[in-house]
DNA sequence: TTGAAAGCGATACCAG
DNA sequence: CTGGTATCGCTTTCAA
């Protein structure tokens, strides 16, 4: 049988109500009894019921974070960074995995509410409403990571006009007018209609029309790079010089496609991507990128809870900086003779 | 406030018990009061208090994953695996995170404990064996997986010593005879250790000695690939004709050297690396490979999971197949003219 | 079929 | 500084 509270206060012939003060660094006691029945509970292998523990003091240490489950794997770099900041604050993390299929939706979403967490860290992508609404309603935090969700939840993220402008200013800058956008640009979820959004705004802003704006795909998948400029485009005739890739994968399905059909990057096409994960570095050639900063994200974000009970309760929006990392995957074509 | 089962048992006028029985589908009761108590917890926004639950009936639903913090992104995969069994089953999955921090782990260690899981599933590495033991005495199923820790612990993996013996035959058929393995080959854990070992037994085995045999490496990192034709051989007169990485991305990272130094895969250098995630396919050229099933991993050990209260308890391996998926980064030297 | 009541293991308030 | 005890929300006999 497990050993309990109770078995530990037995054996120290002291009360339950002792050995939980002590355990827990609560109230007052003194450190001699307190260093014996420490000592004691290693002993028996006593570990707390957390269970109970929350049970009873109507609080919980857990977080969820939930992550759908076809992810761009930033989402790991992601929870490292909430992995830091919890572990050192003594906090647990409930990973959810979270797909397409309505009734496992709820069934993770019970899950969550049904262990009390603190707090509902969301990355990226299509997170039911109702989902959120469900959340708020009870109280607990929801932090959006990667995205901006709606203005009642908090965010930690990339500012995603700013990173837009500076991929389209360096390009430009580079020489290129005809310019695609693609990987996930559908208009139904909010963050790759954001990313369009702000393409097109962009492109306007920098003196480019709607002539000059290609848009292609409607998920984050290699396949879409990769079909782009073999199904939908004349591989030979491309009506754009660069494209912007909204991920790491997408740009090398981009860059395979070329080379598979016997083009070279970036002399036939520029590639800038979103994200700049390893992968990108891994390629050949080398893929320019606009990096995000996932693991800060993350820890910022769980930083973010651990304050907001002090201090306000507003929902906050907290832009982490991002980078454009040139590599050699954009041609100069001013350079150009 | 938060609604509880009184609340609902209240509003229906029953009792907590009647409510209970109902909403957990045990024990009698008639299917009339049963809708209805259905449907006014619905509308009453109730959902379970699963830790007072847990603490109640003394048993709990979830199982918990450990996955190193560093990984080979293996584990996202084997984790999808977990998920579908999971979701299905009404099981939840406590993810945790591991890295080599002692105190780290402890505290992971004990978040597992004091949330009562049934069973923890060891994604490969090194795990504390310190960790293992206290699990197994309170009596919670350890699962292995892709990696068999020891005899006392159920694992579900692939057959490392017929990957190893798929990759060795199809080398030499192809007439490879000084062959190198590389990534992690060190001997303090029990994966590297048996990767190394299976290594050189087969080798031999395939009547090779140790002079056509090259080790090298401490983990499965990309540099470690990149860094071992670079640094550690003289990449212009290579002792090996071909490498196995013990990850994809050492073979990818090997590669990389290769083709960074003007040098050709497969005619300078073939390559096979161990694991064959969607990467191998993305590189150029294509990597050849052994493929685990890391979902099917996942899903399986939790069958094996589910199904072991009722039928035996001894410890039990299942070894799931691989597939050796034949690209283009491995030479024919027969061909050769 | 339904209800009363005894826990589950820990916390925290209130006395002593 | 220490102990008694109500309580958290739910499950589970045992009676009715």
């Amino acid at each position: 049988m497990k050993v309990t509270l109770k078995d530990v206060a037995d054996a120290a012939n002291l009360s339950v109500a002792s050995v939980s003060r002590i355990l827990t660094n609560r109230g007052r006691y003194s450190e001699v009894t307190a260093k014996r029945v420490r000592e004691l509970a290693q002993k028996m292998g006593y570990y707390k019921n957390q269970n109970a523990a929350d049970l009873s003091s109507k609080k919980s240490r857990a977080v969820g974070v939930v992550v759908p489950l076809i992810h761009t794997n930033f989402a790991d770099e992601v929870i490292k960074g909430l992995y830091e900041a919890t572990i050192s604050s003594g906090y647990e993390l409930l990973i959810t995995y979270l797909d397409e299929n309505e009734d496992h939706q709820y069934q993770v979403f019970q899950t969550l509410l049904s262990r009390q967490v603190g707090a509902v860290f969301m990355l990226s992508l299509d997170i039911p409403s109702w989902m959120v609404n469900t959340l708020l309603e009870e109280k607990i935090s929801v932090i959006s990571l990667t995205a901006l969700l709606n203005d009642q939840v908090s965010a930690v993220t990339s500012d995603e006009s700013e990173m837009m402008n500076t991929i389209i200013d360096y390009l430009v800058t580079m020489g290129h007018k005809n310019i695609a956008l693609i990987g996930d640009t559908k208009l139904t979820t909010i963050i790759s209609n954001t990313r369009r959004t702000n393409f097109i705004k962009l492109m306007h802003a920098h003196g480019l029309t709607d002539d000059n704006m290609f848009l292609y795909g409607t998920d984050h998948t290699y396949e879409t790079g990769y079909n782009s400029v073999t199904t939908d485009y004349d591989i030979n005739h491309l009506p754009f010089t660069a494209a912007v890739a909204t991920a790491d994968l997408v740009g090398q399905g981009l860059a395979n496609a070329m080379l598979d059909h016997g083009k070279k990057v970036p002399d036939d096409l520029s590639i800038v991507t979103i994200d700049g994960l390893q992968q990108t570095e891994i390629a050949r050639p080398k893929l320019t990128t606009i990096q995000q900063n996932f693991p800060e994200i993350g820890r910022v974000a769980m930083q973010l809870f651990l304050n907001s009970d002090s201090s306000n309760k507003d929902p906050q929006v907290i832009y982490i900086p991002t980078e454009l990392i040139q590599r050699d995957s954009v041609l100069n074509l001013n350079a150009k003779i």
